[in-house]
DNA sequence: AATGAATGAGGATTCATTCAT
DNA sequence: GATGAATGAATCCTCATTCAT
């Protein structure tokens, strides 16, 4: 298909492709959204300011690259939870747990990448588009469980919305309070209020 | 207690943090927090840069002092309700709506008080607390309800964690999509979901 | 009219503003348009970049700033020339003369502030405006030998453009070719040409 | 003489400068001088960076390869006409006119070629060369006519600067303001005021 | 207490040129 | 001879903060 000259190029590239992200990440996780300079990118990938540009156009673009790489395998993840055969109610559990499990690992990456959304420039288009396909997703399973009867008729996309929102909004309180939950305990915590409400019965 | 001197120069330091007030109000919803520069701060106000510094500190401080006169109203509000003789699925409701309208009247600002939080070392602290302090009502809320047995035992923190976020989240949805709800279909769908969950019986 | 501050005030900012004419002259004579970075006109004029910017919005505005102090001079004593009672023949050769004193006198200076006008979008409105304006001044002393039976009917505005650009030409090949002429010399050349033409009788 | 070797690798060579000056001459076009960089010019001749440095020593020679290129029809143009049996104002009004032609039609890239010359550092030597070739021909044909008694005796060299300054000075001025002319309007007006002067008689 | 000029430490981006493959 | 990634020096511009008057 392809020569091995170009096969070894696009080997190259990737290879470099792989440190930026994993200097930017460090960077990010250092420095914050706000202190990621392309020096410090460059730098902490071993490359200089000048190769960084001639790899990406500019800062926007890297910062939308490694947020891809950041986001992919959590929308993977939820694009198989969402075509499994299972009831609304457990896909909803599984992607909060995997939602957890992913956050609370890349942790002080996702503090910023999460908030500045709309603040900056710099990701409005991919990250609105990430925030708001999760949010999609999400509302497709609540769809189905109406459909099957499993759930009540609410507002699919503001149920979707909440969703989001409240998973995203537990993991920050605790990064800000320094406290801590079990994946166990939060999942509970979370699925117990959205499945069932709050009101007794 | 105090001379009339004194009195005359708190009286003007008042005045002047109100300019400042107005002024950084304003420069946020034209420019953002990323653009909201000292230099236009004072220019808005109507004083020069010197003078700002004369009654602040540095930016953090002239940010946090606009951020609590901005939220200092939705406190107060909460405290009242929070006090009410009324039940707490009515309290819920009450600060459900009284959010909604401040941040949808408030919209521009808010856009990025809310966003910018962690992202930048400007509010942290002030920010925090506040929304930190937000969760601690509604906790305190939610645990009415249960020990008058109209709630069900669910963790009190992380229930009002998620009632935050989700009506924050709700609300930074529709700005960034551009769309838009009335009070009461946000308030509806937020309560459908809090007070009863998703589940049919 | 004014008070002591504000006239102290404006003083130092006038102080300031020769400071910074006289230096971006030195930088353009040694490092021509193009090397004129805003480095090295600051560290010329004695003051700090930042400074630079607090003064002038950019580098286009002080640049602008130069070429006008620069070119005032010559436009006023066109101006008084073209008020003159004179002749039409005698204005255009004092012109003719004046300009050659100011052009060889700013040689290095106007070599570039003349040649990159269209060139680059640093100056082009005022150095249209100031090109043209000359060119229209001349056409104004054309049109007046024309009117006074002096002149050919010759297009007044398309002999102005030879005329200056012939003007500034002449100067430009003796700065090119390191050549002199005395102004006499250059003058009687000039005027030889443009009013009495090629052909003889 | 050359070897079948040698010969192909000339003419792939000839090829590839082909390439190269329409491909420069695009750029120009298109982003003007400042905006030529050896990237878009590789890019817009189809071939890579690197290699343009294989047969080009730096911008410089690259540039003055296309601006010989460019020029070199003009100055062949000149010879013939000088070579011509005609009369010395003849050969000025054909000369006149095919410059004239030659700049309108080339327009945006005389554009640059022709003001930056002094300004950048990377034209001089040739430009310069350029320009003083054409004031020597004219200055030639001026000397013919001064020797064949139809012109006066002016300094020839002083009045062909003027004469080719004048020329290119419409032009300019026509650009820069965005009017027009037509080649029958410059060169009558050119040659009205060059042949016999503004002085009526 | 007000002023506003001065500061200086960044920060994003561009580009001609080199060089290993 | 072609390739194109790497380089690094330059350049314009921003801003929080200080300080003499």
């Amino acid at each position: 298909m392809v020569n091995p000259a170009e096969r070894r190029k696009e080997l190259l590239d990737s290879i470099m492709r792989e440190a930026v992200y994993e200097g930017a990440v460090a960077v990010l996780i250092k420095h914050g959204l706000d202190g990621t300079t392309m020096d410090r990118v460059a730098a902490a990938a071993g490359i200089t300011k000048g190769s960084l540009y001639n790899h990406f156009r500019g800062k926007q673009e890297l910062l939308e690259f490694v947020h891809e790489r950041l986001v992919a395998p959590v929308r993977q993840a939820m694009d198989e939870i969402v075509k499994n055969e299972q009831t609304a109610a457990e896909k909803l559990t599984l992607i909060s747990r995997r939602w957890r499990e992913y956050l609370v690992q890349h942790g002080a990456v996702f503090q910023f990448l999460i908030n500045d959304r709309a603040a900056k420039g710099l990701l409005r288009d991919s990250e609105q588009t990430s925030r708001a396909s999760g949010i999609r997703q999400i509302a497709t399973v609540i769809r189905q469980g109406i459909d099957e009867g499993a759930f009540r008729p609410v507002d699919p996309i503001a149920a979707a919305e909440m969703f989001v929102s409240a998973s995203i909004g537990m993991v920050e309180q605790e990064f800000a309070a320094g406290r801590t939950r079990t994946a166990d305990e939060a999942v509970d915590a979370l699925m117990a209020v959205f499945l069932h409400g709050l009101v007794a019965r």
